[in-house]
RNA sequence: GGGCCGCUAGCUCAGUGGUAGAGCACGUGACUUUUAAUCACGGUGUCCUGGGUUCGAUCCCCAGGCGGCCCA
């Protein structure tokens, strides 16, 4: 309810549509009625008989009860036009005085843009051949009291439809698009893998221990068993449980939450599809991630060449495949006009020195892989626009995949690029109890020297390996990441409803 | 964290050291197949906030807020 202050500072837009409430009220009409019975949504309408010509639907008689929000209001006196959506198509409705009662056709005249209303009546179509409703009968349905943006140049303060995107949804159509998209890019990824026998599971989002990624977590607190919990960074160590368990084949689709800087490819909040699957590794999923990434693009938007920005990307197998350290000493060797050796990316010294060379500033205690990934995102990442695999990375940097065995300081992973940014991770799993536990303690020695996104020790995990994890591949996927190359946006925020604002005080 | 840019009417945007404008939206009137309806007439306001300079600041200076982009 409006305070005083509210009241004196409320301007005359909003004044005018609480007057036209009152007004409303006084004529006895019930300003919010609890339900409307339709025969159709509008996009039923739309798509059932937008297309008939002004013949078929004169001959057929088709009456139809539907409802929406006012988006345009053409009043010609004793006859309006009013454009109807129901936020997935709009269409038009044709009310004369006439056809109405004499309260109706008050009503009609006390309507504002973005209100709610129901109406019946039958199907024509105008002299300009325009699809519409000659309604006969009119209800009203909720008000808006505030005044919405313009329907011409719609909402473009990005802040806006940021912090009020429902604003953005009614006036950008656009923006409803993205998240159509979104939402068959998530069904689609969930039938590929469900038709493939893959189990779909949930796993803690609060976690005593935040494993399966390096990042900083959120910290959170439990009252009545008084302990400090962490929201999830990953669910991989909880779904590498489940293969233990023998279910061979699983995944998880939800939230993960790193407590990291915001920028057009982070959210704090982000949504990631893992799945892992026994007695494969990463060479196999790497040609499943060809064959799954083109199922979801044909489902989302119906094909394999997709534009983003002013790059033409094709999705179609086979994807590129890069050698990490190759593709690091070709960047590197480039940019200093030598030949960088393979050597100089192993050895702690070298690498240093290298990375000085690049005029990178690597973090104090990092060690030859850090520093590899170092120059590969300062050099070579963005560069990666057509779908591209770069794989065998450092062990120093992948606690949690299996080592190759002609090489232990690599372990068998891969990363997919697309558009310039990574959106895929995957490796053969580390099954090894023992090496695991080397591989935590020397994650710990990191933290100790002061590297807060280092793993963490998970007894109970180890234990697990101790009962037997078959060779097992496992894969995420950054769907927001993916949502943004198939709807061309630029921005992160611009794929997730409500993406994390600061406060603003009001 | 650093750099650059933005913040003016409900929305999209101009603009100025002398208290502010356009288009759309809105109001009134006309109009029973229009569609960015049209025609006539008429209001829009904490120029993000606070301080400073100045006779006078929306504008110049300083600090802050929120947002965007780039960099780390």
């Amino acid at each position: 309810m409006a305070d005083a202050q509210d009241q004196t500072s409320e301007n005359e837009l909003i004044a005018q549509r609480r007057a036209n409430l009152a007004e409303l009220q006084r004529l006895g009409v019930a300003t919010y009625p609890h339900a409307f019975a339709r025969t159709h949504a509008v996009h039923d309408l739309v798509a059932t008989y937008g297309d008939r010509s002004a013949e078929v639907l004169a001959g057929t008689e088709v009456r139809t009860a539907t409802a929406g929000r006012i988006l345009a209001i053409r009043s010609f006196g004793k006859a309006s036009f009013l454009v109807l959506s129901d936020g997935r198509a709009r269409v038009q409705v044709y009310l004369r005085q006439d056809s109405l009662t004499e309260r109706e056709f008050q009503v009609l005249k006390l309507l504002d843009f973005g209100d709610f209303v129901g109406v019946e009546g039958k199907l024509f179509r105008t002299r300009t051949g325009e699809f519409t409703i000659w309604a006969d009968r009119l209800e009203f349905l909720a008000k808006c009291l505030l005044p919405l943006p313009e329907k011409w140049h719609g909402l473009q303060d990005v802040e806006i439809r940021y912090r009020q995107r429902y604003l953005d949804l009614v006036v950008n159509p656009d923006s409803r698009q993205v998240f159509e998209t979104r939402a068959k890019v998530l069904a689609a990824f969930r039938r590929f893998l469900t038709e493939r026998g893959y189990l779909e599971v949930e796993t803690p989002m609060m976690q005593p221990i935040a494993g399966g990624a390096l990042a900083r977590p959120f910290v959170t607190h439990h009252n009545a068993l008084d302990i400090d919990l962490y929201l999830r960074i990953a669910p991989e160590l909880y779904l590498k449980r489940l293969v233990v368990g023998g279910v061979e084949r699983v995944f998880d689709i939800n939230k993960n939450f790193r407590n990291e800087g915001i920028s057009t490819q982070h959210n704090p909040e982000f949504t990631m599809l893992e799945f892992y699957q026994a007695y494969s590794d990463y060479q196999e999923l790497m040609a499943l991630t060809e064959e799954m990434i083109a199922f979801v693009a044909r489902e989302a938007v119906g094909g394999l060449d997709i534009e983003y920005g002013a790059q033409r990307l094709s999705l179609a197998a086979p994807f590129g495949r890069l050698r990490l350290r190759d593709a690091v000493r070709a960047a590197a060797s480039t940019r200093l006009g030598r030949e960088v050796a393979e050597a100089e990316l192993r050895e702690i010294g070298a690498a240093t020195a290298l990375a000085d060379a690049l005029g990178l500033d690597v973090p104090g205690g990092a060690g030859p892989g850090k520093i590899v990934m170092e120059i590969f995102e300062a050099l070579v990442e963005a560069s990666l626009i057509q779908p591209t695999f770069v794989y065998d990375y450092p062990t120093e940097v992948s606690p949690l995949s299996k080592q190759r065995d002609d090489d232990p300081d690599t372990v068998e992973r891969f990363e997919l690029y697309v558009g310039g940014f990574e959106v895929a991770n995957a490796f053969s799993e580390l099954n090894d109890p023992a090496e695991q536990r080397r591989r935590f303690e020397a994650q710990l020695a990191e933290r100790q020297r002061g590297d807060d996104e280092a793993h963490r020790m998970d007894e109970d995990y180890v234990r697990a390996l101790e009962y037997g994890l078959p060779p097992t591949g496992g894969e995420g996927v950054g769907i927001d990441r993916l949502v943004m190359l198939f709807t061309n946006r630029p921005s992160i925020r611009d794929v997730i409803l409500f993406p994390l604002m600061k406060p603003k005080a009001d």
